[in-house]
RNA sequence: GGCCCGUUCGUCUAGUGGUUAGGACUCAGGGUUUUCAUCUCUGCAACAGGAGUUCGAUUCUCCUACGGGCUACCA
C-alpha cells in the first residue's frame, strides 16, 4: 500500500515549491491507488501565523490536489497536527532515553546564551553538550521533572550510515561528523527530525517524498529508525526550485506564493503543468498534460537530480495554452472573480480576447473598450482621416441608428454597401477601429462592433465625430 | 571551513559507447491577418574543464572547477 504525505509548516502561505512536492505526492498516490495524507509540521511556536493552516488548505483545495487524510479529512491514523500528538512524542522519547538512544541535557538557560554570544566554535559546543551523554538514565529521568531540559539523540562516534535515494542512489554519511541532535525542545515541543519520524512509522507512510534540503538530515533520520528498530521507508528527495540566480527560490527574487499567481491570474491547470515539468519531464517531447495525464505518466524514477530555475515567461507561455483552450463560461467565471470593475461581461467577449491574454488578469484592460469609452482627437494632417472617411463614418453611424441586432456578416454587407455608395476606396478598418474603441490596436474589429451593438457604436461615432467638429 | 548534492542551448528538458545532440520557452527574421494578438515557417543557441577506460566518449571512472543545500532548542 502507497502511503505518502505532503508536510508543511504552516508559516503563512504554500509556496511554489511545496506545491510541486504536494503533487509529486498526490501523483504518486493516484498512480497506485496509494493514500495522500496531509500533516500540519507545527512544532516551531515561535513562528506560528494565524490562518495559515486554513490557507494552505485551500490553497491547495484551488490547485486540485485531493487529500485522503488530514486535519481536514477524516482518517484513522490522526491528529494530523503535530502539536496534537505531544504526548505520543514524549512517550517514544522516553522509550529513546531508557534505552540509551537519547539523553537529557541540562544546562542554565545562562550558559546557553554564553555559547550563543561568544560565538563558540562548533565542535567546542558539541563537545559541552556531551557532558550528560553518559548521566545514569535513572537519575536523568528524575532530573527531567524538576530541571529544565532539552532531549539530545546519542549518536554513535564512529561508523557510518549509507542511505538510498530513490533519485540519487546511495548516499553516505560519517557519523562522526553529526552532533547529538537536539529531538526534544526545552518548550516540550519535538523537532522536527523526531516527529516527522514517528509520524512518518505511525501514519505508515511508505514513500518519503520531500525537498532536497532536507538530505542533510537523512542520517539522523535514519539513526532514529535504527533506534526505534523500525523499517525504513523509501526516500525521495527532489532537486530544489531556483531563483533566477540559482538560489533556491526565495521571496526575496519575486513571487513564490500560489496565491500570487492565482491573483495574477494564473489557471491551475497551467501552474499544475509547469509546476510538473521542473524536475521530472516524460520520454517524450510532450509538454502539455492534464491531471490525469500526469497521474498516467509520472514516475519517481525519471524524477531529475538537479535543479530547476523557475521561468515565469514560460508558465506565462502553458498559462496562455490554457486560457486558449478553457471554455468562454469558466473564463467568464474566473474572470468575475478577478475583475475589480463591475462590469456585465458575456462569453462573446471572452471568446473574443482569450487569444490575445497571458494572464486572466490581462482580460480586465482588453475588456475596456466595451465599458469605457472617449474619443480621440484627430490632427487635421493625419493622413487616415480623409474627408471621405469622415463621410463614412457618418453613414455608418446612420445605417446603426437604423438597427436594433447585427450580425457580423450583417455588419459587413452594410459595410460594403456604404463603401460603393460613397466610392470610398482609402482603408477603413483602422479608422473604424479608433473612432469606435478609442484605440489602436484591439480584437477583431467587426466581432467587437457586433458584440458591442449598433445602438452603442452609433452613439459613439457620433460622439467621435461630434469631438472632431464633424 | 566541514559534510552532502548537482553540472546538455539564456531557461525547462530529451537522448545515446558511434545521432546533422531532439523538443519547448525566450529572442531575431519571414508568412497569414483590416491593427495588435493568435497561427505558421525559418533562424540563433548546449554536452563545465582535464585525465583515464575504449577502436570510439556528451554518455562509464577519477580529479579539478563552478553552482547549490545543510551545518538552529527553523522546518
Amino acid at each position: 500500500m502507497v502511503r505518502v504525505r505532503f508536510a508543511p509548516s504552516p508559516t503563512g502561505y504554500l509556496h511554489i515549491g511545496g506545491l510541486r512536492t504536494a503533487l509529486y505526492n498526490y501523483l504518486y498516490a493516484k498512480q497506485n491507488n496509494g493514500k495522500l495524507i496531509l500533516r500540519i509540521e507545527d512544532t516551531d511556536r515561535t513562528r506560528l501565523v494565524g490562518g495559515a493552516v486554513e490557507n494552505l488548505i485551500s490553497t491547495l483545495e484551488w490547485s486540485g490536489i485531493e487529500f485522503d487524510e488530514g486535519p481536514h479529512k477524516i482518517g484513522e491514523l490522526g491528529p494530523y497536527t503535530q502539536s496534537e500528538r505531544l504526548s505520543i512524542y514524549h512517550q517514544h522519547t522516553l522509550e529513546l532515553i531508557k534505552n540509551g538512544n537519547a539523553y537529557p541535557c541540562f544546562y542554565p538557560q545562562e550558559r546557553l546564551d554564553m555559547i550563543k554570544q561568544k560565538h563558540i566554535p562548533s565542535d567546542i559546543v558539541a563537545e559541552y553538550d556531551r557532558r550528560f551523554r553518559d548521566l545514569n538514565i535513572t537519575e536523568s529521568i528524575d532530573r527531567m521533572a524538576n530541571e529544565n531540559h532539552v532531549v539530545r539523540l546519542k549518536v554513535p562516534s564512529k561508523g557510518a550510515i549509507s542511505i538510498y535515494d530513490d533519485i540519487r542512489g546511495k548516499i553516505e554519511f560519517d557519523l562522526s561528523l553529526i552532533q547529538d541532535q537536539i529531538i526534544i525542545k526545552s518548550d516540550g515541543y519535538p523537532t522536527y527530525h523526531l516527529a516527522s519520524v514517528i509520524d512518518d512509522h505511525l501514519m505508515q507512510i511508505s514513500h518519503v517524498i520531500r525537498g532536497e534540503e532536507w538530505i542533510a538530515s537523512l542520517p539522523k533520520h535514519a539513526l532514529l529508525y535504527q533506534c526505534f528498530d523500525w523499517e525504513l521507508p523509501n526516500f525521495a528527495h527532489l532537486p530544489l526550485l531556483l531563483n533566477q540566480d540559482k538560489s533556491k527560490l526565495s521571496k526575496r527574487q519575486g513571487d513564490v506564493a500560489v496565491e500570487d499567481y492565482i491573483n495574477k491570474g494564473f489557471l491551475k491547470e497551467a501552474l499544475i503543468n509547469y509546476v510538473s515539468l521542473l524536475g521530472w519531464h516524460g520520454s517524450d517531447n510532450k509538454e502539455i498534460y492534464s491531471m490525469a495525464e500526469l497521474i498516467d505518466c509520472f514516475s519517481i524514477n525519471r524524477i531529475k537530480s538537479s535543479g530547476a530555475i523557475f521561468d515565469v515567461k514560460k508558465l506565462l507561455w502553458f498559462n496562455q495554452q490554457y486560457i486558449k483552450t478553457c471554455d468562454d463560461l469558466s473564463l467568464k467565471i474566473l474572470i468575475d472573480k478577478l475583475l475589480t470593475q463591475k462590469w456585465e461581461i458575456s462569453s462573446s467577449m471572452i471568446n473574443l480576447l482569450k487569444d490575445s491574454v497571458e494572464n486572466l488578469k490581462d482580460f480586465e484592460k482588453e475588456l475596456e473598450p466595451f465599458f469605457v469609452f472617449s474619443p480621440i482627437k484627430i490632427d487635421i494632417d493625419n493622413k487616415l482621416f480623409s474627408q471621405e472617411i469622415y463621410s463614412f463614418l457618418m453613414a455608418l453611424s446612420d445605417c446603426f441608428t437604423e438597427m436594433t441586432v447585427m450580425t457580423v456578416d450583417d455588419f459587413k454587407l452594410t459595410i460594403n454597401n456604404i463603401k460603393s455608395e460613397y466610392n470610398v476606396l482609402g482603408n477603413i478598418w483602422k479608422p473604424m477601429r479608433i473612432a469606435i474603441t478609442g484605440k489602436e490596436h484591439g480584437p477583431d474589429i467587426s466581432q467587437f462592433i457586433t458584440i458591442l451593438g449598433p445602438k452603442e457604436c452609433s452613439e459613439r461615432l457620433k460622439q467621435f465625430l461630434h469631438f472632431n467638429g464633424q
